[in-house]
DNA sequence: TAAAAAACTGTACCTACGGTGCAGCTTCGG
DNA sequence: CCGAAGCTGCACCGTAGGTACAGTTTTTTA
């Protein structure tokens, strides 16, 4: 009855439902889709292969259910940063590159560097998953379009940029800088190269925006 | 032409072994390591199973012959590439600008858009691999870093940037934009996002070593 | 507090895949 | 024409995903 595609109201299997989605979040980033077995899971939170199931029908739901977690857990990030940076300066630009530098900041903070970004492993095993699942991957990503280049208007309109430069690019421009920030932090095995790639992104945006 | 670092001479033997890496790059950067069957390699390229293991020990070979050879070919291609540019402008600062116009060019050009970077696919999957793998990875774009840190210094010798900016953090930033690039191009199925991320970059550039 | 719903366990069974081992057959260059 | 390269064929193993379903415990609710 309950094993829908959200949460299963709030009784006790959402816990175990939970459990299984953070074992699973973890293993997916470091082994892949296809490389993180049922078993391992199971094993991990401590219950049988048909308790598995009986939340999950397949783990195609699985892979669903991980990724639109995942999803609404950073547009929450992204709303309480950005919110948080406005309170402390009004002003569109400024709020923004405070925002960006507190950005910089959580992502220095984590202790073992960034984990991954979820979005990113889909598109790089996206035949494994059906077209429900690559749509929200492709509107996770157009909402984060959304959400920068609404913040871009209202700094542009204040402050004219130095050079002609497609707001739109320029938004996805914050998402290509963590998911290949994110990258570069993992292949050389420096948990700072994130930030330090967000707080690039962040100069220049003052550059083009900044006289 | 060069077959791999571990190639069985280069007899006709090498002709199959490119066809199996072949086949495999696409397979990997569609499904992941783990969910690349030997099988189904074998399938396309016409062999045996017998075959496939006459030419790799086992899947782990596979895995290190695929990314050598996919990090010699992307060596080779910067090597042409910014070779090229420099042909057409001597000056450190416009040659390095053809190089990425270039290659933001050779991006676009790509008919179904960029098939994946494999170091940033190894980097999502770095636990079913040892430790040999994941140090080729880390050296592969520690290079990037080396390669295009070395034409920052000399632009930045001629032309002193507006700005304070740590050179290593902007050579990185290329293959942030790169990899993140590519990954934006697939999560919204827009083969032309890549390029204009990599000019985006190119006009960070321009910004900030031209008054 | 007892019935109902939720949250599991246990068992059995099927297919696909990675991998091993080895014997034998072509093809081709020297 | 010899020998190595480059395969094929076969037999076999363990693990994983998945199905099916009956039975049991725990939690919620009326």
């Amino acid at each position: 009855m309950v094993s829908g595609t959200n949460a299963p109201a709030s009784r006790k299997g959402a816990a175990t439902r939970d459990q299984i989605l953070d074992a699973a979040e973890t293993a997916v980033l470091e082994k892949g889709f296809a490389g993180t077995s049922i078993d391992e899971l199971i094993a991990v939170v401590g219950i049988t292969k048909s308790g598995f199931f009986y939340h999950f029908k397949d783990k195609g739901e699985l892979a669903k259910a991980l990724l639109e977690r995942y999803i609404a857990r950073e547009d929450a990030l992204f709303d309480d940063l950005f919110r948080r940076a406005d309170e402390l300066d009004e002003d569109p630009l400024h709020g923004f590159l405070v925002g960006l530098k507190m950005l910089a900041e959580v992502m220095a903070d984590l202790p073992s560097g960034h984990p991954g970004c979820l979005v990113a492993a889909y598109c790089y095993q996206d035949r494994l998953f059906d077209r429900e699942i690559r749509d929200i991957n492709t509107r996770a990503v157009l909402g984060w379009r959304k959400r920068f280049r609404d913040r871009l208007d209202l700094i542009a309109a204040k402050y004219p940029p130095r050079a002609e430069v497609n707001l739109d690019d320029l938004a996805d421009m914050l998402s290509v800088v963590a998911d290949g920030g994110i990258i570069l932090s993992k292949a050389v095995g420096d948990t700072s190269a994130l930030a330090r790639q967000i707080l690039l992104y962040r100069d220049y945006l003052r550059h083009l925006f900044q006289a």
